[in-house]
DNA sequence: CAAAACTGCGAACGACGTTTGCAGTTTAGA
DNA sequence: TCTAAACTGCAAACGTCGTTCGCAGTTTTG
């Protein structure tokens, strides 16, 4: 048997990442479905029911099929969420030829990443698998370098700045999607401070700006043209 | 059948948290393992071999026994997950009493949690779940609302910051972990500024402060004593 | 001393990701 | 044109997982 994903021409070398690795050849019958379908479907289930519900069985019924056949277009789970993580990347897109402060163009990128996280809150469950990035995940890195470019700073600080940007972005995603999971139902004595912090106000609600401002302080500090190293 | 882990006098309430169920009753043979040596055994594995290997059935090999056998102990995998995290959040005691600024006493709670991130790395896979905190990691929090405790700000932000800090740590928990997860075998031809970017420098290596920068700008930020709300 | 409440244990259940074998279909090359 | 290679879909199976269940034995309760 031969595995369409593998790639043709490839004998014993590493696998390939899944960007890179041919569709399909050019014999046999026409495929009934496609990788964008299922991708397309398995987005569709993941945004309905969260990722465990992205089973290659739920994918494949829904496509009205086995569980099996998918691997003539995938080669397994894993590709399978790094399409549908890429895809929704894609959602980014289109990246306005912003002319203005750096960090303002940055700012919008982070508006949207939390509006990408909070339309698809299972990118929180697949964001932190040390999988390549795809095509529309490098595009969008790319453009944050472009919206950069200006900066006069080390490379390394851009990509660092970028790295956190991202990860406060996903933190305000987490907090947003589990907001207040419930206090514990231990008693609090042995908890003085705690006590007393939760004794004073009713409700602890999240400032509003606390986003932006969050941002812009990290960003100011990461970004800074000179890096300060004193002594 | 009954179940220890379930409470005896529990008839169809909402599921208690593992924190307050009992460990067993009072009749039947003293039981051969106990919650701890679970846990223990638990942890050795996830340290050794990640969080993947910790399955019921290897952490029941580990004790001797069958898998089965774990539930008379607990009443499931994420109970366990539960107290093996609670249990590795202890090795950040003692809390010293540190009189000091506040800022740096954070700095310095950072640094620790980092560190056990580092110990612990299976902690990154298992932190995001919606899960209720453990008398340990509450009496962590609860020395950092110690710390912060003479800084006249509203408790909401203490709530926030120490939040946002946990998440940064997890940050660059995270980067130090997957250091250089590779840049992809495509072209760049289609990301120029990407592309112009890595042409520049051999290798991005992250500034050794970033971590104490990112913090202090970061809790700078969110501990302000009066929110700056313009306009 | 019987009943209740526990113990360990092994088998089983259902779901999962993945592999495999097979029958049928399309193309490539002689 | 015809054979062989390369593909197609599909159903069954494999191994692993978390979890449940039933049973035999042990200890406490009243």
């Amino acid at each position: 048997m031969t595995d369409a994903t593998t790639g043709s021409a490839d004998g014993g070398a590493a696998r390939q990442p899944i960007w890179t690795r041919p569709h399909r050849g050019t014999r046999g019958p026409a495929p009934t479905h496609s990788r964008d379908d299922i991708v397309t479907a398995a987005i569709a289930l993941a945004d309905a029911e969260g990722l465990a519900a992205v089973s290659m069985r739920a994918v494949a019924t829904t496509l009205g099929t086995g569980a099996g056949s998918l691997y003539r277009y995938l080669s397994s789970r894993d590709d399978l969420l790094d399409l549908m993580t890429d895809r929704v990347v894609g959602e980014l897109r289109p990246y306005p030829t912003a002319d203005g402060d750096p960090l303002d163009g940055m700012l919008r990128q982070a508006r949207r990443q939390l509006a990408l996280y909070q339309r698809h809150p299972w990118l929180l469950d697949v964001a932190h698998r040390p999988s390549g990035m795809g095509p529309e995940t490098l595009a969008w890195f790319d453009d944050c370098l472009r919206i950069l470019a200006p900066l006069r700073c080390p490379v390394a600080a851009k990509f660092e700045a970028i790295a956190m940007m991202t990860g406060v972005v996903t933190l305000f995603a987490r907090t947003a999607a589990t907001a207040a999971t419930g206090l514990p139902a231990l008693d609090l004595a042995a908890y003085p401070h705690l006590a007393a912090a939760l004794a004073q106000p009713p409700v602890p609600a999240p400032r509003a700006d606390l986003f932006e401002r969050t941002l812009r302080s990290l960003l100011t500090g990461l970004l800074a043209p000179d890096p300060p190293t004193p002594t």
